[in-house]
DNA sequence: TGAGAGAAGTTTCCTAGTCAACATGTGCGC
DNA sequence: GCGCACATGTTGACTAGGAAACTTCTCTCA
């Protein structure tokens, strides 16, 4: 077996590992309230800032445009979100939370609060602190201003 | 905008944005290969290990057995596995590595290992260290499966 | 001013997973 | 020995996202 690290060996599995743990375990919170992960992302996304073209928002939860149009979609559908048109360019609207959504983001944020706190618990506060800060640094270091969705 | 967190305040966020960051740049590479990361940890998991059953493997893997099902069939498909019939119990059969799988893997391994390398460069060798400290810290107070394979 | 480059969104096709229904096979209790 | 609970693996329906083709619209510039 000369040569063939171990899978564990990796950083990056050992993050595959915990990341999708943590979050297998919110999109069962949050399925609670007839919503997915990316959904409540993008509705925090909208909240408490201006309408917003879907490229932009494309840009900031780091997914497709292809994927925000579907997104969007859903979400209008369930009428969390509202779409305004834009009379300067005919081409695109923004879209904004309405007023269901708005009320809805409260009460999906307590579940991630939750959730968060639950799931880190388990390290000291100076444990779980340094963790952020080595996670903090990796996004700064490699530009991911974006988020993810998976 | 009193009581709604801002969506990094999330620990479970950042990680899953660093963990998609690592998890998309090793799709891209191995892709150069012809495999995709998931069809890489099964072959890693075979490697250097007897033939095991598709249960089995979907508990190390954390997959669920309609998963695993599909999954080798893309391998048997691409010649890189091989089933073997169980006498003993005519429901279950087992996996293993064909030849040209266990001579794939010490390549994608390297690619594992420069992946890795090259995301987790940026951070000092304790930060590295202590990071990889944390997410075993997590990994095994959620008894995450998978844990210190072999 | 009108042609063409390019931007914004949508749609189609593809991959990859889950979940639940489904065979099929095993083995235990009686 | 028989029937039934349970284990094993496969399949089908469904969901979510990426890539790229496509439509519609805007804007530049010759």
């Amino acid at each position: 077996m000369a040569g063939v690290s171990d899978l564990n060996a990796h950083t990056g599995y050992l993050l595959r590992m915990v990341s999708n743990a943590v979050s297998q375990e919110f999109a069962r919170k949050v399925a609670s309230e007839d919503v997915t992960v990316s959904e409540w992302v993008m509705l925090r996304s909208l909240y408490g800032s201006d309408a917003i073209a879907p490229s932009a928002l494309a840009d900031r939860m780091g997914m497709t445009k292809g994927a925000i149009s579907k997104l969007a979609a859903r979400l209008l559908e369930k009428g969390l979100i509202k779409r305004n048109g834009n009379p300067d360019d005919k081409r695109g609207h923004s879209l904004s939370l309405s007023t269901a959504g708005a009320e809805k983001v409260p009460v999906l944020a307590r579940l991630a609060d939750e959730n968060d706190a639950a799931f880190f618990a388990v390290l000291s506060g100076e444990a779980h602190q340094s963790l952020r800060v080595l996670l903090y640094a990796l996004i700064n270091k490699h530009g991911l201003s974006a988020m993810p969705v998976d």
